[in-house]
DNA sequence: AAAAACTTGACTATTTTAGTCGGGTATATA
DNA sequence: TATATACCCGACTAAAATAGTCAAGTTTTT
């Protein structure tokens, strides 16, 4: 049970973002450098951060990406949400009138998966990026 | 990001006994019945719940599955590990010298994951069997 | 003896994932 | 205005994980 790479890479990317921007535009070069992750890789990723708002691009020399909210205003869940990466460990299909196996009620297990949907869904709301830099303050 | 079937069939079969059994044997061929789940896919999930001592076996005529422990004091956790389901949403290998990205040092999000972890292995190590019933009781 | 039910390893089709490739377009600066 | 830098975008693929089946048993009750 792990998210994706795309996932993970989108909030080490962001983060990187908010640690080196100078108020400037951070080129997917410098954080692929940086963050040794693949940059045609990052292109995939950014492509869906921008449909959604969660960046904005300016091209050409010194270009890259900007940041739309602050560090301290964007949720994690938002980018979760820009990348497709739902949280959904339930079996049946949320809208569906059928169970997880064919049947037309419910399954046992189904309230309980659908509380660990919102557990974990709270997490990623109540935590902004701005948190995960205060850690890395802390360890330097 | 949700959990395999495997293990949500074993928690759905495992609730399912704890429903279904009056203190005898439960046949996974009622379960497969009961619950829609492969008769054959359930032996394979059982071979596992029964070498990590959560179900022992009963051969032959009438025979079938008895939890080991009250559906009370099973926690959900403990079905979890039996089925290698583990919960690491962590990038990097939790021993190794390396960091997700090759680098030496723990990346950005390294600390972040790792509070995500803690998070939902608390979800699992708190909810016992007996949780999900009550639920399915307060429906009736 | 026969039937019910557990035992076990191997095997496979499908799906998902991670990541690449190719060919663009826009823009700052020399 | 040439050119290098950097974003843009769809399509493609190799590899891994997943879900589930199959075959060939063994054990125990009736
Ligand atoms: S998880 Fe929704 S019916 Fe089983
Ligand atoms: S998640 Fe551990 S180093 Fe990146």
């Amino acid at each position: 049970m792990k998210l994706n790479t795309k996932s993970r890479y989108a909030v080490m990317a962001l983060a990187d973002m908010a640690v080196f921007s100078n108020d400037k535009a951070v080129s997917l070069r410098d954080i692929s450098l940086r963050q040794g992750i693949s940059l045609l890789y990052l292109e995939q990723i950014f492509l869906r951060l921008k449909k959604n708002n969660i960046v904005k691009s300016v091209r050409g020399i010194n270009g890259g990406y900007i940041l739309v909210k602050s560090p301290k205003e964007l949720k994690i869940s938002d980018i979760l949400l820009a990348l497709d990466q739902k949280v959904k460990t339930i079996g049946c299909k949320k809208d569906s009138k059928k169970s997880c196996n064919g049947k037309s009620t419910k399954c046992i297990t189904h309230n309980f998966w659908d509380e660990l949907d919102i557990h974990i869904n709270s997490f990623f709301e109540n935590k902004k990026l701005s948190d995960l830099l205060k850690s890395r303050e802390a360890r330097i």
